[in-house]
DNA sequence: CTGAAAGCGCTAACAT
DNA sequence: ATGTTAGCGCTTTCAG
């Protein structure tokens, strides 16, 4: 029995060990139609006799596939980070993608160094695709992603690219619609919104469903603005508070914002849901910690991040557009409204 | 003046354009000493010029080396995912490596696929090193990874390895300490603690913490374990509770249970901190968001993220051994204790 | 100090 | 259906 050697096998081995060229044997393990069951068969043995593992890095240069995307979150990243949501899409996608043996790298992209650090990466060839994580539409790593022609997607709209950069997400309209309607139904008059940042999609969007249920004349001052921090929540509330007292209900656009406008409403004495009921958006863990329990939209995130993942392989598999998908929400009714 | 091609420059592109030959580009590039100062400048101009980037793959094919780290999630995910203290590691790790244009791919090793799969991935010698995150000292991948060979390092010890895998972690056993003392020091008397899994170093070390304050017999009543879960925190004071009616204290081993015992004492008519004082672990974002703010204890998980990288990139540079950092707690008192 | 040349491990085109 | 062969782009001896 001839010692192991330290040495990683290569194809080479592969092939003196099953008695084939290395060509059959690259054949066989690329799924090849023309290969005999014999030769599939003797590589497959050679192969686990070998412990045989191919080296990607010879494969990717002559291939000029990398089995690699790269997820770029171009969101200041102490934002992003204290979004529950990205966990979820973060795990989403990295758990798809590894069902097709394909590798995510993570990079952020805050400011300009670590965007050049990223647009220096993919000129290297190094990732197949990009996965985009809350891109504003100024982003300047947009335009180089054209110019480089690779395969991109978001996680979310694009705003003011939504033709050219194709995504997965909510329907985040029609999700702020189904809250708004929900608080008039309950008998709310005075019915403010506290919105995300307005360059993002969930920051429009759930906004102009909210004025789709409420007409848009009538809230000008029902309306402030967060950047789905809690703290730009409280913030957000107070101004609310102060401009209209008698306010009785409130939409934020985001669990994280409406946590902090529930502390806000606590500490200035409001009852909730009974003096202001409160709505958020996303349903993440945070809606069933608070108190009390938030009342909010549930967006499928995981189905939002599956989607976005199948629409990059797609475009890596060589198609020339794919469609952007558009996915449901749901109301969920706890305690706070 | 020449159409630019679509094609990307390659090294060879560089030796035309600056005259010197290949071997000398690459010596150029990848700071040999032994390269004239004209010949450097020169280079330098061409690879502007022609916009070159270094293709990984062929340069992996010969030096053996990926400029890849895996960062493996050995958690069962959705537990990791929950836990705000994940965001920060990412975040830093990812940063620092990217400094040292070092890429961070993500696995998962919930399962056996997983695992199998991130062994796969190493055998194939596409990454240069581990990270690893949370592991449990049962966990078959580390066995796997000794075979391997390749350089690893654990962010937060792992339990019975500490003396093989190197890794930074916070002073558990010390912050544990401090908080319990602390509370000692208000006159509560009938202290309790909630535990994480004890098959983690958070769960053992801040147990073993809380016990040289409270000595070892007097508390076996008022011990409780969790899984560091919302959940398992609200579950757990539930236990005390009822085993204990009059505890007038409660350390609990991570914000998150925390905020879970705080609901369950709200929800059992307890005040906090009047009643019973509550005190955490973490300083993780929850940790300002609950009411009453938490007193906690602060770990400095940016510097632990980051010394971790720095052992993992020492190994990786060569050296044969590196040792183990522990860093210092703080306690931050809020409201709840 | 620099050029020439030999591969690194693999795939794909070309012959059979 | 399979063997042979020519590179993919780079680093690294080996000569000079």
């Amino acid at each position: 029995m001839p010692v192991t050697n330290k040495r990683r096998p290569t194809i080479h081995d592969v092939a003196r060990a099953s008695g084939v060229s290395r060509g059959t044997v690259s054949r066989a393990l690329n799924g090849d139609p023309y290969v005999s069951t014999a030769a599939l068969a003797a590589v497959r043995r050679a192969v686990a006799e070998t412990g045989y593992v191919v080296n990607r890095a010879a494969r990717s240069l002559v291939t000029q596939r990398t089995g690699t995307v790269v997820m770029v979150l171009s969101e200041p990243q102490e934002k992003l980070f204290e979004d529950p949501n990205f966990s979820v899409l973060l795990r989403v996608a990295t758990r798809r993608l590894a069902q097709r043996d394909v590798a995510l790298v993570m990079m952020v992209a805050g400011d300009d160094g670590d965007r050049e650090r990223v647009v220096r990466y993919l000129r290297g060839g190094h990732a197949d695709g990009v996965l985009l994580l809350s891109a504003h539409s100024g982003d300047p790593l947009l335009a180089e992603l054209e110019t480089l022609a690779i395969p991109a997607v978001a996680c979310g709209a694009v705003l003011g690219r939504e033709g050219v950069i194709p995504y997965a997400a909510a329907d985040d309209r029609e999700g702020a619609r189904q809250m708004a309607q929900y608080l008039v139904d309950q008998g709310r008059k005075k019915i403010a919104t506290i919105t995300g940042p307005l360059d993002t999609p969930g920051g429009l969007n759930r906004l102009e469903g909210f004025c789709d249920v409420l007409g848009r004349k009538a809230v000008k001052k029902l309306i402030a603005h967060g950047d789905y921090s809690r703290h730009s929540g409280e913030a957000a509330m107070r101004e609310l508070l102060d401009r209209v007292p008698d306010l009785d209900a409130v939409f934020v656009g985001s669990d994280l914002m409406a946590a902090g406008a529930l502390a806000v409403l606590r500490e200035r004495g409001r009852r909730v849901p009974e003096d202001v009921a409160v709505g958020g958006f996303d349903d993440s863990a945070i809606a069933g910690s608070t108190h009390p329990k938030l009342t909010t939209v549930r967006q499928p995130l995981e189905q939002v991040a599956t989607e976005t993942v199948r629409l990059l392989l797609e475009l890596i598999d060589g198609a020339d557009t794919v469609d952007s998908v558009i996915l449901p929400t749901d109301l969920v009714t706890r305690e706070s409204a």
